[in-house]
DNA sequence: CTTGCAAATGCAACTCAGTTGCATTATTAT
DNA sequence: ATAATAATGCAACTGAGTTGCATTTGCAAG
């Protein structure tokens, strides 16, 4: 997955190649972990590209739809964007620093998934799970 | 844990007996799951208790500090309460109807947690599980 | 019961992430 | 080059939650 196929894939589906698009995909390609609005506005202006707020809003709308990210939430009041993952994995949050990181479980939830659902009478389609504490530098 | 109980050990902190305060311990005994400020603000009305919203929120803050409720993110874009819980639980929430079901969990990642602390040099202090899907009602 | 002090309250104005309407600009196909 | 329309900028707005400050209330001591 390179900078060239995803836009080359944006452009044959009838996408235009705006400035604000190429840079922004480069952002997520380059950053592989979950950005703020703020995030991505200041790794923009690192590369000589200024926008609007209401643009980087709907450009994540459109990389949202494209499912070339997707949205994340970490409960500190802004929402968070990564690349659309390969594999299901979750998330280390440090309570200090605010940094997240990715992670992969040995045992994952989606065998649990199965049990709960009858016992609740409810279908589940995703979960969410978040570890907080503090990271490396942080303890 | 009964409302006289409660109220009797906060007056003896030396905290009063307002009337927001004793209405609000009131919702949360006989609301046990998680409510938003707004929630919070049609059960006091329900109790023909009107209170500004700025008190809600002190209130909250006054509880949360109690520790008789804890606050929770689920992603919605507006904070939950609820009762501060006697063991460790998760969620179930409707993407629906946006109900929220708590759970307790037979394999819980408390079990996991040793293992990924090590595992990334980052230490866990507690986490977040969170089911999305669709509730009885809503499937 | 009265009084005084601090705790609690109401109100209006504010914050901040995210959204919307609309006029303007830029990209792309022809 | 041109026309169609996707994308952009701007200003104003939304909605949950917060803050400063003047006023009211609960409660304990006299
Ligand atoms: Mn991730
Ligand atoms: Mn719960
Ligand atoms: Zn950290
Ligand atoms: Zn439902």
């Amino acid at each position: 997955m390179n900078l060239k196929n995803i836009l080359e894939a944006f452009r044959k589906k009838g996408h235009r190649l705006t400035k604000t698009r190429k840079a922004m995909v480069r952002v997520f390609l380059h950053n592989n972990r979950p950005l703020s609005a703020a995030d991505i506005n200041s790794r923009l202006e690192h590369l000589a590209v200024t926008v609007n707020k209401t643009t980087i809003y709907r450009e994540i709308d459109f990389l949202k739809k494209e499912r070339f990210i997707r949205e994340i939430e970490l409960g500190d009041g802004m929402k968070r964007y990564e690349l659309w993952p390969d594999d299901h994995h979750h998330h280390l949050i440090c309570v200090e620093c605010n940094s997240v990181k990715c992670i992969d479980m040995e045992h994952c939830l989606v065998n649990e998934e199965k049990k709960i659902s009858e016992k609740n009478n409810f279908m589940i389609m995703e979960h969410s799970l978040k570890f907080f504490g503090l990271c490396a530098k942080c303890q």
